[in-house]
DNA sequence: TGAATATAATAAGCAAGCTTATGATTATTT
DNA sequence: AAATAATCATAAGCTTGCTTATTATATTCA
């Protein structure tokens, strides 16, 4: 099998897939009054709590704004808190609640179930090699996003 | 390797690669005044001409909608048409114009170089596995949509 | 010290998903 | 034949991404 075959596919149905991977999962969120992208935020919170919120965005590999919108809502619910850092008075630092916790114990079952259904007919060998092929792709492609930035301002400084 | 350790990830690594991976494509295809979104739909147009847009929202995973503001954009540039069938008055088909046909000659050399950029350091063997696996992943959350949304349904008519 | 620069969070406005609703047309049923 | 249901494209309004700009605070260095 070439590459070929690949090219022709794997840019866009990883898009599809995704999309159909949201919908799934948002539908199922959506029992617990939560969605997919705030969950997201929720369990990253759970595994660091009192990082920054631009330490969070990092993490996530979203724009700090689009956070901060997500963080507002989880703020709301009662789920999470900012803490101002006591020697950096620009820092918010993030915090479960204590109804956040309890959310998260009763999501766990739920992603495990998701995932399993998702990768139904996958044998957890295989399952554990894609994992670490996204990983690697991911860091692919961030890399490839700042050479192609170094690429452009390089041009950009002999030619502007 | 268990699942566990899979269950923790998938689902949100797979989020966080789509959303590096759409900075990364919109960024390049940019230089062609082009959005990923746009040129998903032009591909498919390419591979299937004459498709009617429901038809063609279904092969994408999206909502008629969705395509239609996408397909009044790729009209605006002249890259594509919308002809009435014949026989159903209600039904548009698709159909690429030259200016289309000659931008994705053009854009064919960035597909490979992205999917490369991304795959780098998978061999085409995995790299092949890896998308197999992705559209066996697709059909199951195609699947369980479909179930979870009938288990709903079902319930609905017993209690409601 | 004090001015320039960098960083953290937020804001405003755009893109592209979604759901729900509507109008036009076609298909089916009675 | 008429009524009912289904389908196709579109519309309006929401969410969650993005970019670019703003404000407050820290840091650097001349």
């Amino acid at each position: 099998m070439t590459r070929g075959s690949v090219d022709q596919n794997f840019l866009f149905t990883l898009g599809e897939l995704y999309r159909l991977l949201r919908v799934y999962a948002d539908k199922e969120a959506s029992r617990f009054g939560i969605t997919r992208a705030q969950w997201a935020v929720l369990a990253k919170v759970e595994r660091s709590e009192g990082m920054k919120q631009s330490e969070l965005a990092e993490l996530l590999e979203m724009q700090p704004i689009t956070l901060t919108r997500l963080i507002d809502k989880l703020c709301d619910s009662d789920w999470i808190e900012r803490r101002s850092d006591a020697s950096d008075r620009r820092v918010k630092r993030l915090y479960l609640k204590k109804a956040g916790r309890q959310l998260l114990g009763k999501m766990s079952g739920l992603k495990s179930e998701l995932t399993a259904n998702a990768l139904d007919g996958i044998n957890p060998a295989d399952a554990h090699r894609l994992l670490v092929q996204l990983e690697t792709i991911k860091e692919n492609v961030r890399t490839a996003i700042q050479t192609s930035g170094a690429e452009q301002a390089r041009k950009e400084q002999r030619y502007g």
